[in-house]
DNA sequence: ATTTCAATCTTAAAGGTTTAAGAGAAAAAA
DNA sequence: TTTTTTCTCTTAAACCTTTAAGATTGAAAT
């Protein structure tokens, strides 16, 4: 049953009866009351919606594209917090959300890009999948990532890295080590040579990184390649076996700086299991601030960057078009439990 | 650039241009060729999907509706592993996914519904949102969640809850509280009234409350429904504040079955918190199997359900128009150390 | 009584694709 | 050579809706 043998049935216009359903100023409210209610009853229940967005060219369907694979974004808290954010917002304005794979197959064409109004990319979207959405020349929010002329939504992770680490060493002698998170371009948990850390590779990590590197260097502290481990993918699996790693190795840190929230806990979890004390024996920082690493035992010192916000903010500057916006979030270091006191 | 404008500058027909993008034997490979070679220069990367699906009557997009809000599913473990089973599946066969909330207000026309080629449901899903989706009239696979005569995939909840109770009780004398989810209709924390308890409501932790009795009467043991919590969503939050009263209350219970993995890792906190030794103190069980479950300490004695198989199952079931199945998934009761041995 | 205006409904084109059926040419079979 | 078959490509209808512009009606204004 479609509108147009809803309107033969009814015996009035097509117009009229897509009025009824979309514009009810065009008719007077008898015959929209009318038109809704036999509509139900001869079983069609509103306009299809691809001849709606065939016709009107918008969906109400917004994109929203991960840089890993689905099934892994799924399971990632940060990941999770942001599509919680921008579920909010969406929902909030009747829209929809498709989401999309950056790891989407370019072989075949399957057009899931040419439905969405817009699109939202989180993190480090392959090349193939960004052009893909590029080319349909629809507006683009892109998070927690660098992308030239688009609308982004970051965090200063250089300065947040600072930050969290300053205040882990304070100045003090320390033995330093760093849980990194994707550094290189590799699907193993290594430690860093000094060529790779020399090397030129485009990631937030990265940033983070450099925060660290800058407040070891104005510390009493220093750090050596070997001293950082590159984690390949956020999982706590990943993480356990660097932290293992770091915390067995002589000499023993006594300050592991995590890139994620995710790694700290299983440093956490680790160095308890090594029948370390944190934080006397070891402090532990993360970065994020994902809900778990408050009731975690200690609570973690990380930074907080409000995932759930940067969502909403994305969203929103979507919906009202702001396409050259750059917004930087707040972000926010937690003192908690995992650190020394000083 | 539409495929229309694309045949003309390329002096072929509409037919042809569609058949190099989609049946690539319905033309010369050389053509084709160029086609796709001179189209891609033209700026046109395939057919609009809203016109297509118009065309085919399908437009590989698979609708996931979820039982509470969009935003709150995806925080929680649960929803998200079966999630990702979806995802799995999906992505595997070129599908898109659109996330659907429960919660969708029903009062305008927007029409989601109609996109998708099919549905998987999963939990409780609203009324009004349920009939939306089935007047659709397409295939539908619904998770978790007793629906007539459509396509299911659950488990034995009453069986997992008893076999889970049975081992923590072994027949021993001990004072039971048991931490359940959304028992009533209600959105706050309480304790049960025998009125309540004797309530008729659909839920499927109704089945596991079934399992845990069944596995008290069976012990010697016995628990009033003063002793069993409700807890209206399935957050740390609610969890604790229920965990804290059953934890403080005199005879203080020496064994608490929760009927999520979320509600006793709560749990296990509160009591680690109060000082309490677990299980020499306080046993508690869990029931879902997420991978937290496995991390905490000490890890969660719990009953493992498989969600993310469960997600793939469905989404396998849809995709392949398996339309009267209904499966019905192994859980495994996992004994790990927050129980007592013997 | 005529004109103006507003309210209500209708006409008809457009939006971009897919696909069954047909046409034409070249290759294979007779 | 003629007939049949195969390979390519084209024609044209169908998919279902939205919306600008026009038509009709009745009420209000002159």
């Amino acid at each position: 049953m479609n509108l147009k043998q809803v309107a033969k049935e009814l015996g009035v216009s097509t117009a009229t009866i897509s009025n009824a359903f979309n514009r009810p100023d065009q008719l007077s409210a008898k015959l929209r009351e009318r038109i809704l209610k036999e509509a139900a009853e001869l079983g069609y229940h509103g306009p299809n919606m691809a001849a709606r967005t065939l016709r009107r060219g918008e969906s109400g369907v917004i994109g929203v594209m991960l840089s890993d694979s689905l099934s892994y974004s799924l399971t990632d808290p940060v990941a999770s917090q942001l599509l919680q954010g921008v579920a909010e917002v969406l929902g909030e304005n009747n829209k929809h959300m498709m989401l999309l794979s950056s790891e989407l197959s370019a072989a075949e064409y399957h057009g899931a890009e040419s439905l969405p109004d817009g699109f939202i990319l989180y993190g480090t979207i392959k090349d193939a999948a960004y052009n893909r959405v590029v080319r349909t020349g629809k507006p683009i929010v892109v998070v927690d990532y660098e992308a030239p002329n688009a609308a982004l939504v970051n965090i200063d992770n250089e300065h947040g890295a600072f930050e969290i680490a300053k205040f882990a060493l304070n100045n003090a002698n320390h033995e330093v080590a760093i849980l990194g998170l994707k550094l290189i371009d590799t699907d193993r948990v290594c430690r860093l040579t000094q060529a790779e850390l020399e090397m030129d590779y485009k990631e937030i990590s990265r940033e983070r990184l450099a925060g660290f590197m800058k407040a070891i260097e104005s510390s009493s502290n220093s750090v050596s390649a070997q001293d950082i481990w590159n984690i390949p993918i956020n999982t706590p699996v990943n993480a356990e076996i660097a932290a293992r790693e770091a915390l067995t190795k002589t000499p023993r840190p006594d300050t592991i700086l995590c890139m994620s929230d995710v790694i700290a806990l299983s440093a956490i979890r680790v160095a308890k299991s090594l029948g370390l004390r944190i934080p006397e024996d070891v402090a532990i920082t993360g970065f994020d601030g994902i809900s778990e690493a408050e009731r975690v035992d200690p609570p973690l010192t990380t930074v907080c960057q409000q995932s759930i916000k940067k969502g909403r903010i994305a969203a929103q500057m979507l919906l009202d078009g702001e396409m050259s916006k750059q917004v930087i979030v707040e972000t926010r270091v937690e003192i908690r439990s995992s650190t020394r006191e000083h």
